[in-house]
DNA sequence: ACTCATATTGACAATCATTATCAATAAGCC
DNA sequence: GGCTTATTGATAATGATTGTCAATATGAGT
C-alpha cells in the first residue's frame, strides 16, 4: 500500500491557479462556475477533491462561511495566522494576533484544558462595501 | 404590522427544557430524536423553528460543528460570550473575552471595515479527558 | 365559557452543498 | 507504444435545513 502515488493534472493546476487569482474566499461551488465560464470542462466533484487535497496540503485555508458553505481561499504566509473577511465582497485580510494567542492559552490552561486550538475569525463590511450601502 | 404576537406552546417548551438539560452542544436533528424518544409528537420543522427562536432571543446560543452542522445550547450568562470546548467529552465552558472584543474591533477599525462581528471560540480537552488520552 | 382572528404546527416536498458511484480516461513508468 | 491504476466526471445519493399550506390551537375579546 504506502502511498498511493500522486500524479499532476491540469485540473489540479486548474484549481490552485483559479484560487490564486482570487483575492478573497471562495466556495467551491463559485470557483467551479468561475472554472466553466473561463471554457475549462472541469466537473464539479473534481473541484470539490483538488481544494480538499489543497486544503490538506496546507496550500490552502478554508473555513465555514455562517450560512454553512464551505470557503477556500489561496494561503500565502505560511504560519499560523487568521482572517478579517468582508461579509460582502469577500476580500480578505490576513492578521496576526499575538495577543489572542496568548489568551487563548491562558483561558485553556485556567480552565484545566489541554491541547487548545482555537477559531479566531473577524467579519465585516470592508471601507467600499461599508459606503456602498 | 408591528410585532406579531408570540404564543406559548408546549412544543416550544419542550425544547427549551430539553435545551436546558443539556451540557453541551447538540444538533436540532439530535434534539428531536431525544424529543421523540421521550414519547413528543413533536415535528422536526418545529425543533428547528423554536431553536432559531431562542437563538433569536438569545436564550441559545449556537456555533456550526466542523462538519457544518448547526449546534445549540441553553444559554446562561445573557450578554455575549464565547466558549471553551472540550474536542472529546463536549464539555463546554462560557468564557469572557473583553480583550478580544476590544481586539476585534480595533483590527477591523484598523483595515476600514465596519459593522464587525466575529468568531471566537476555543477547543481544546478539559482535564478529565486529557487524562484519559 | 364561547368565538374569532391568526400565530403556530407538522407532514412532506423542495433546496442546496457535498459525497459516493463507477465506468471511461489519462499519467507515469517500463 | 503498452500497462497499471490514479483520476476524472456525469449522475445519483445523502443529509441538513427551509418552504408550503391546510389543519389546529392560543389568547384576546365578549
Amino acid at each position: 500500500m504506502s502511498t498511493p502515488a500522486k500524479r499532476n493534472t491540469w485540473q489540479r493546476e486548474a484549481v490552485r491557479e483559479a484560487l490564486g487569482h482570487n483575492d478573497g474566499f471562495v466556495s467551491a461551488q463559485a470557483l467551479y462556475a468561475v472554472l466553466r465560464e473561463g471554457g475549462s470542462p472541469i466537473g464539479l466533484a473534481t473541484v470539490y477533491r483538488a481544494l480538499a487535497d489543497l486544503a490538506t496540503s496546507d496550500e490552502a485555508d478554508s473555513l465555514q462561511s455562517p450560512d454553512g458553505e464551505n470557503l477556500f481561499r489561496a494561503c500565502t504566509s505560511s504560519g499560523h495566522h487568521h482572517h478579517l473577511i468582508c461579509r460582502s465582497c469577500g476580500l480578505t485580510v490576513e492578521i496576526e494576533a499575538h495577543a489572542v494567542e496568548a489568551w487563548a492559552q491562558d483561558v485553556a490552561a485556567e480552565h484545566g484544558f489541554t491541547a487548545a486550538q482555537h477559531v479566531v475569525d473577524v467579519f465585516g463590511l470592508c471601507g467600499p462595501c461599508s459606503v456602498a450601502n
